[in-house]
This record gives C-alpha cells, sequence and structure tokens, in this order.
DNA sequence: TGAACGCATCGACGATCATCAATGTGATGA
DNA sequence: TCATCACATTGATGATCGTCGATGCGTTCA
C-alpha cells in the first residue's frame, strides 16, 4: 500500500506571485544569527524582568532602580543590561552620576515582526 | 546645584485608573521564568530557521526534510526540534514511519504581545 | 519473523553562560 | 585635591548548551 518512498515535501509557494511561484526562503543564515542574539537577550527571566520594567514605564528607568526589585547584585545587574543593550533592545544614556535606560520600539517591532 | 541625593523613580501608573493609580508590575518570576524557556527556544539561529522553515510553509513540514537544509545530523536537529516543542512553538506528529511538524500560531502570538 | 528505515535518546566533550566579590573608572562636590 | 558615589569590568566557578557518534525504539514490508 503505502510506499517507503520519502513523502513529498510540501514547498513553500509566494502567495502573490501568480505566474513564477517563487520559494519563500528560510531565514538565511546572517538573518538568524543576528535575531538569535536578539532572541537570547530575552532568554533569562532576570533580563525580561528588567525589560518589562523599563518598558512598562512611559519614560526612561534610572539603573540605580533596577538592583533591588531584580534580587541581583549590582555587577549582575550591570551585566544583563549590557547584554539588552548590545542587543539593540535598550538605551543607555550616561547623566552625571547616573545611568538612564529606554527601550527601542523599532527593535522590539523587528522582533515582533519575526514571529508572524 | 545638583543635589547628589537618588533621583526620583518614575512610578508606571496604570493609564486607565483614574482615581487610585496602580503601579503596573513587571513581569512576575513565575511568568518571566516561563517566557524566557519560550524566548530561549529561538536564542539558536539553528532553531529559527527551522521554524521559519516550517512557518514559511502553510501546513506540515516532514522531519524528514529539515536534516539537509539545517547542516546539522540528524541526532542534533531532532534535539532543537525537541526543545521547540517543549517550548510550545511546534507541533509533533508521528505518522507511519514520519514525524510531520507544524507551528503553533497561539503560542507565536504570545510570545509576540509580550514584545509591545 | 527479521531486515530496513525514520527518529529519539544517551554519553561525552568543548564552549558559552550566570553569578558575585573584588577592583577599576569617571563624575561629583567639599 | 581627595573622598565619595554610580556603574563597569575582571576573574573565577559551577551550570547549561550545542554537537555528534553510537545505540535504542517503534514501524513497515518482504
Amino acid at each position: 500500500m503505502a510506499t517507503r518512498t520519502k513523502p513529498a515535501a510540501r514547498i513553500p509557494v509566494d502567495p502573490i506571485a501568480c505566474c513564477t511561484p517563487v520559494r519563500i526562503d528560510a531565514l538565511d543564515k546572517g538573518q538568524a544569527e543576528l535575531l538569535a542574539q536578539s532572541f537570547a537577550a530575552l532568554a533569562d527571566p532576570i533580563r525580561l524582568r528588567l525589560l518589562s520594567f523599563i518598558t512598562s514605564t512611559a519614560g526612561e528607568v534610572c539603573a540605580c532602580d533596577l538592583v533591588e526589585p531584580s534580587g541581583r547584585s549590582q555587577p549582575t545587574v550591570s551585566h544583563h543590561m549590557k547584554i539588552l543593550v548590545d542587543a539593540g533592545l535598550v538605551q543607555r544614556e550616561k547623566r552625571g552620576l547616573w545611568v538612564w535606560y529606554r527601550a527601542v520600539p523599532a527593535r522590539l517591532d523587528a522582533l515582533r515582526a519575526v514571529l508572524g
């Protein structure tokens, strides 16, 4: 009955192209590498809470207000914030003695776009 | 001029509550833990490409068609697919000799919601 | 029933990560 | 100028991760 031949792959086809259906390629390696780095920045509960704490404010948050609610040491929080900044999800601005963080909506939009 | 006292925190306020402004809490630890696990599933370029390969098809994809384009060994691909399944991002269905994967849109929606 | 097949699991290894104490850096103000 | 403060960096350690060869498991078919 059922033969043991390899099942037919369902080739993804561009639903817009009418005449020359073009295969929608998966992410190329470069894109995947970059996006994976951004998602990796979100792959830690501490960083997720830090980011949510920042995005839940309209404006910006002082670094000094992130240590206590995170329940981690100051160096650890600084380490995590660096990862969020390097991922482009958060901007860092030093004013006088203090450092202020604000979210980068465009970058969050970009990640959201990959998910659907 | 500027004193050295701690800068005033900008308390996030519920924009709907009119009389008793309530602080919008950041993600609680449980939520953060769960979401971080899902994002961790996306924090690897191979898994991102596997997922994008699946979501770029309307329906489902045979496991046998994931090994070659990923450039990894069969055990490694199986390992990564397990992580995507455990994260709830992908559903696994065995039919006869082959395994078929399909995306779980609701779960992707949930992640998207956290980013905005 | 037994060989062949698709996929999962195991075991091991090197690489990367989260964490914190100690220390460095740059700005502030007396 | 020097003590103090906010934050970053360093260095070390234990935990987790990505990878693949070997092997196990369940299904198919002759």
